[in-house]
DNA sequence: CTGCTTTTCTCGTATGTTGATAAATTCATT
DNA sequence: AATGAATTTATCAACATACGAGAAAAGCAG
């Protein structure tokens, strides 16, 4: 493991639970030694990612809302994606929402609201549980084998608590499913009463990039033709995809020629 | 310069402009090795702070989505203000925004909508001139000399185009005249049409925090109580000041009785 | 499959990171 | 304002490991 790494780990600290640390408790948990946990502590805070709060407590820092606001306004796939959404919100009144999977990781990317006021558990950003809901399945449904089976055998507990089976070849024959049908339905598994309805977004090369879905009351839904809402879910993401930037060409800075290594030290 | 600076140093190019990098461009803008670049884009990437996008291009990751929702619903500043902030745009049907500063930038952390449907160009994670708009203004008031000072030589440029004195012994006259006043109004600075109202919000030690303001229109700001709209500004920081916690008895992690050092390696 | 680009590896060296201890801040309280 | 207790940084030698050059590998488009 690398310093950086170290350094960086710091921050899954504050992803569950504490929100406030001390440098301390920091280096106690993380089994550096104090000056290390200080030094990395500052170079996080100098950095901004970290805030020095009263009394030698440190929360996650302003700079994350900066970079967070970069993407909203930069990032390509959200770039591709909200139009569309948006449309598909105002469309059929459903919140709509990108989630993807980094790491061992789902979360909601972006979230446009349809108006019927619903109040999802899971906006933005919010990390949701691997193994229930609409989205999670879609997108285990499409990871490549060993990924899955390292995912699984790394969240066996999480397995458990989930809607889809827990062991191993029970998952693989119900994601076998998911990924035939093209969709997925899941009721109530988030918030009871909300039905969510995601289809994957793949990229021309069919690699699994998001999932885009509908949450909707699960009353609407009583009397709601999925078929369509499948067909629309797929249509938008087809949409994005064919919008995404195959190879942004124009990034390199154009002052630079090209270089193949660093000029200076 | 640290290894650990240097490679949060790559975040820094995704702050204006470009958003989206080659791991070769990163390593040529930087002055570092093409298998450092590399190295430090993937220790990034696995952190998920960086997501690589196609065609071998690099963008800002998903996990700073998710921190930045911790943020949101964990940090002690936030907390303490969104309350005070909603209450006091419901009752004002103004724009409320909270404001702070970090190393040399400052940057809005968090906003309530008055209702009124003002599209502020700056909302929440946007980072703000550093020499127009009430809550720069506010802020630096706030500002110890010696930081000021460095604050600003390090943006001579930047305070040409302000609406501050440029040169140092006007600056400083003009923020002894805010901090006086203890508020700031500015006309159209950042939005033509839009005025803003800021406080600066202190903590018992008199130390700056951030800075509390009202954007409303002109139109509005035209026939309203100026003083009042200071005093709820006034009222509203000092209840954000006593409802932030002082020192967080409570976080150490409960598990560890506040080890010296590390018990392991 | 075949070139091409992107990315990782290998490896010796030098640099930078580390931890114990001490010094210096900062902070709360009298 | 001053004291004492916290937090934070500095010092410095030993050691680990981050570094760069080049090569190899892995992806990727045609």
């Amino acid at each position: 493991m690398t310093s950086l790494a170290r350094m960086l780990a710091i921050l899954d600290l504050f992803d569950e639970g504490a929100s406030v640390w001390t440098a301390e408790a920091i280096a106690g948990r993380l089994g550096y030694s104090l000056p290390t946990g200080y030094r990395y502590v500052r170079e996080l805070s100098e950095a901004g990612l970290l805030r020095r709060d009263a009394g030698g407590t440190y929360v996650l820092g302003p700079r994350v809302i900066e970079l967070d606001y970069r993407i909203r306004v930069g990032d390509p796939m959200i770039m591709a994606g909200q139009r569309v959404m948006r449309a598909l919100a105002d469309d059929t009144g459903c919140d709509v929402v990108l989630g993807t999977i980094y790491g061992e990781r789902i979360v909601t990317i972006h979230q446009e609201h349809g108006g019927e006021g619903i109040a999802a558990t899971y906006g933005r950003g919010r990390r949701m549980p691997l193994f229930r809901g609409m989205m999670s399945k879609v997108i285990l449904a499409e990871l490549p084998r060993p990924r899955l089976r390292r995912l699984h055998e790394h969240h066996r507990e999480e397995a458990q608590g989930g809607t889809l089976p827990p062991d191993w070849e029970g998952l693989v024959l119900a994601l076998k499913a998911v990924r035939k049908a093209g969709y997925s339905i899941s009721q109530g598994e988030l918030d009871p009463g909300l039905v969510g309805i995601a289809v994957p977004l793949v990229d021309k090369a069919h690699r699994l990039i998001a999932a885009l879905g509908f949450a909707i009351t699960g009353r609407r839904f009583a009397t709601s033709d999925n078929a369509r809402l499948v067909a629309l879910l797929r249509e938008a993401a087809d949409r994005i995809a064919r919008s995404l930037p195959a190879t942004i060409a124009e990034q390199r800075p154009a002052s630079r020629p090209r270089v193949r290594r660093a000029a200076h030290a």
